[in-house]
RNA sequence: GUGGCCGUAGCUCAAUUGGUAGAGCUUCUCGUUGUGGUCGAGAAGGUUGAGGGUUCGAGCCCCUUCGGUCACCCCA
């Protein structure tokens, strides 16, 4: 009983849509190209559950980190627990693999995750708050290999689903000890240019210098060019393995840009990071920055994390992960008009004259559906004007056509849409027929 | 969180200087209650995003608000 005229809001929440049938063959086939790749590369696929305790992600992803500042849809339930629906993949799946006891199994442990990831933050082109990544960690292995087979995976999932102007973009930040050291470094820097850097970047640089490195405001970009580079400054060990990857990328002829003011925003990566970037047109107007990822939106980021297990497990296991924004992937292979087989388009038609025909249609339909043959039907319509009119509409090249005569009799008509040709065939015997012509 | 642009039918858009909203496409019905493509007839669908104000009168002018979109921030 309304007792206030309150209207109902029929709209999506705020950055949230509905994936309509039309769009469904795009998350299929990308689902597909990713689960082929980690099947063949044997990553085991993994569901985490779409909520998890807020500190998870709190301690996991980093409190000085956007995402947990402001962009977590947390709530409490009813038992007073703190949940967050999450932000991110790494997290649970480092949650998982440590609950689950994978640091017993043969290392590395590689995963496979798929799914809906929720961030509450302005939307605009190629951003959402709710959206879909698809993820690949490597526990227990500090190998630059390890680095190198995320990296050329996901490169190759790009290149199979039609997107094939890509560049990685790529950088060292270091480990804990030598990142420390450069911080100091640049922070030193920073604040010498202190008046140089915008508002923003004034504010946080000493609390996360890395930030102001791909500051997009031009007069930061001016003092990062003259800041220190962290490449130059790894230690001898994260120097090392960095080499190892840019000699991998050399030798697999991956096309690669060593930017050194990539930093990405998560607390938790150490050495490598990178980021998959579509090349697209030069068509945005304002914003041709070089140094940074030119404006366009990163398809894939990831990294090296080998000190975040270690928060949850105090065991030191290294790993490695990245994530695939699915909607950017979408946005870029429309662009690209890249075709997606509608899988389901129908090839027969079914029509039917009288309620035992709408019966013999139903059971036909599931033998129809059985023998893998995609068939149309409009059992709602009793003229057969109309059914013909939908049919010819959907293109088939065949329609069945089953009346009341022929429905007594146990048989029906097969029509050639194109000759208009009309045979008559005993039911049992359809499907063989439709076989036959379909050849 | 900050800023630019935009809100008329399911979609794409009209509506002279303010005079109580119209077209195309789509949908549905009919043109012999057993035969499609073209064609014809008709129907459905809008408190012009919402709320206020100015006016005899507002889709149009003013204010507020909500929504959409793009950009910044940040990120997939």
């Amino acid at each position: 009983m309304a007792t206030k005229k309150n209207k109902l809001k029929i709209q999506c929440p705020l950055g949230m849509s509905d994936i309509l049938p039309e769009d469904q063959p795009f998350f299929k086939k990308i689902y597909k190209v990713a689960s082929d790749f980690s099947v063949g590369f044997r990553f085991g696929e993994l569901s985490p559950p779409i909520l998890e305790y807020s500190e998870l992600f709190e301690k996991g992803t980093g409190t000085d980190t956007e995402i947990v500042e402001k962009q977590m849809y947390s709530l409490r339930t009813k038992g007073g627990d703190h949940l967050t629906l999450r932000p991110e993949f790494t997290p649970s799946l480092v949650r998982s693999y440590i609950e689950n006891g994978m640091i017993s199994l043969p290392q590395p442990v590689k995963l496979f995750s798929y799914g809906p990831v929720f961030r509450h933050e302005r939307p605009q082109a190629g951003r959402f708050r709710q959206f879909h990544q698809l993820n690949l960690e490597v526990f227990g292995s500090n190998k630059p290999i390890i680095d190198i087979e995320l990296i050329y995976i996901f490169y190759n999932i790009l290149q199979n689903l039609g997107i094939k102007d890509t560049i990685i973009e790529i950088n060292s930040i270091g480990d804990s000890q030598c990142r420390s050291d450069y911080k100091k470094l640049l922070v030193k820097y920073l604040k010498k240019n202190e008046n140089f850097l915008c508002s923003n970047c004034k504010r946080r640089y000493k609390k996360s210098p890395l930030r102001v490195l791909d500051c997009k405001q031009e007069r930061c970009q001016q003092v990062v060019s003259g800041a220190p580079q962290t490449i130059d400054h790894l230690c001898k060990g994260c120097h090392n393995h960095f080499k190892k990857v840019l000699e991998f990328l050399d030798e697999l002829d991956l096309p690669y840009n060593l930017n050194p003011y990539l930093a990405r925003g998560l607390d938790y990566y150490t050495k490598t990071v990178f980021e998959i970037v579509a090349q697209g047109k030069m068509d945005s107007p304002v914003g041709n920055d070089k140094n940074s990822s030119g404006g366009k939106k990163a398809l894939i980021g990831g990294g090296r994390y080998d000190d975040l297990i270690r928060i949850f497990s105090r065991k030191d296991i290294p790993a490695c992960g990245g994530a695939a924004g699915v909607e950017r992937i979408i946005e870029a292979m429309k662009e690209r008009e890249v075709k997606v087989s509608t899988t389901n388009k129908p090839v027969i038609f079914l029509a039917q004259l009288g309620d035992v025909a709408k019966i013999r249609a139903l059971e036909l339909m599931n033998d129809l559906r059985k023998a893998n043959i995609p068939t149309a039907e409009s059992l709602d319509k009793d003229s057969l004007t109309a059914q013909l009119k939908i049919a010819n509409r959907l293109g088939v090249k065949n329609t069945l056509i089953i009346g009341e005569e022929e429905a007594k009799d146990n048989m029906l008509i097969i029509r050639n849409m194109k000759s208009g040709k009309q045979t008559l065939v005993k039911m049992e015997k359809v499907i063989k027929e439709i076989k036959k012509k379909l050849k």
